[in-house]
DNA sequence: ATTCTTTGTGTCACTGCGACACAATGATAA
DNA sequence: TTATCATTGTGTCGCAGTGACACAAAGAAT
């Protein structure tokens, strides 16, 4: 159906074409400033903060829902997208916030019924590419913007236990699959991918160690080019191997069984 | 609500108290002669074998709706579940073929509107005891039993993908957690955890170095009993350190980073 | 009594680990 | 111009863990 483009005039949003008791809530990621960034929304009017989100068309899968609706928030057309949990507390949603938001958007709906009762949530979280997201709010929102995983505040319903569990997920994640495409910039340091590691697992690593170990994984090239207009020694520019990246990521890495 | 206790006689189920367009499907797994065997239903209509699998009240977490499900099918109250995946693509169940024999079971439909159209599955798996469970038929259903995983042949929509994913997670699981509580009983072998992680894998490991790793991660309890009745030396018996299994569980193994 | 199979314990050479050193490099300050 | 500082690239060290495998014990079968 045709995009429903971010407008400053109301338009008519019908829940009716959506799939009743499901939406979804996505924790995007990106890295800027040696900082893990996560993308919220301002509610208009609650001001609270959240995590962006929607629902999901009768035709689409719940991959293609939530690409569909970052693309909305971010502009970008292919985003790294991994589902990692189903919230489904039924206490989670008695009574939607959104709905005054919704309903000051002009958000019509044909049947009430489903939409103020409870629904479960899809979590996905998204890695993008921090440089080349223009953050763009829906008609629910006042603002769209870039916060500090370590500035987040309080957000909307159970979203800070959304945000934390792509956060143990992807920590997890990286004891099995590499990360780091998707959200660097496609040519980038060893420290700078270091720092991307640092900042998920909330620890320090040797950077000598941490270089043998990524090394090891042989999904970097090292480029030709160093880094130019640096303080210090320059350092060395690498950018992902990308057929070895892809395996990586589906076989997982080498060892323990 | 009370209990659907299965029954020879038709009984009027509702589709009315369910969340809509969203359903459950469960990959049982259990351990029996050294093999990793899956629970199927074969559906009376079309004698084709399915996963076992359900719907959600509107007042039932996904946990509790998949807990209920499988406590009809295996007898079992406290069933370790797991969430893999949301299976959503909207070709999955254009027609839903378990609606004949929900027809002949008696179920009615207040509103065939969503039943007869798409709905994502939430994909679970579940770790039992093969001996603790009942295997028990559902209304829609003729025979609800055990096949070994190698011998799993065609199975009714996509339930041959959802198990596959399921097999996945688990394989990709143990690079980061123990496996073998609630699949194995109460007191094992080193041989037969191995079995288990053996058939996980889909290769063999050798016995000695199994040994020294699993030993390392300091989960098990060696018992002063051997088994009894074996051929020839009897091996010792072991259980699981639930503290430090549980602590592996949520924390992860140590290592990679 | 011998053979077979399984188990418990252990060794070996090798690899990877955590902790860290040293030299190179470029900017900054004296 | 020289010295200092901070960052990076490469490397070492002792130790821990690995994959492959040996040997002895134990009980059943022959």
């Amino acid at each position: 159906m045709e995009a429903e483009q971010a407008s400053n005039e109301k338009r008519i949003i019908t829940m009716k074409d959506f799939l009743s008791h499901i939406s979804l809530d996505c924790v995007v990621f990106g890295f800027h400033s040696n900082q893990l960034k996560v993308l919220v929304l301002q509610m208009k009017t609650t001001s609270t903060w959240a995590l962006p989100g929607g629902f999901v068309y009768e035709d689409e899968s719940m991959e293609v829902a939530a690409s569909r609706v970052l693309k909305e928030r971010t502009g970008l057309n292919e985003i790294f997208l991994h589902q990692f949990h189903v919230f489904s507390d039924p206490q989670r949603s008695k009574q939607n916030p959104a709905v005054p938001d919704m309903i000051l958007a002009g958000v019509t709906f044909p049947e009430k019924s489903w939409f103020e009762k409870r629904f479960i949530s899809v979590g996905f979280y998204a890695l993008v590419e921090f440089s080349q997201v223009n953050p763009q709010p829906d008609e629910l929102s006042d603002a769209c913007e870039w916060i500090n995983l370590e500035n987040i505040g309080i957000l909307m319903l159970d979203h800070n236990e959304i945000l934390q569990k792509a956060l143990e997920t992807l920590r997890m994640q990286l004891t099995f699959q590499p990360i780091g495409y998707n959200l660097l910039p496609e040519k980038f340091t060893l420290s700078e991918l270091r720092k991307l590691y640092e900042t998920i697992l909330g620890k320090e690593l040797d950077r000598r160690n941490f270089q043998r170990k990524i090394l090891a994984y042989d999904i970097l090239t090292r480029l030709e080019e160093v880094r130019q207009g640096v303080a210090h020694k320059a350092p060395a520019l690498y950018k992902f191997n990308l057929v070895n990246y892809k395996r990586a990521l589906d076989e997982g890495l080498q060892g323990r069984w």
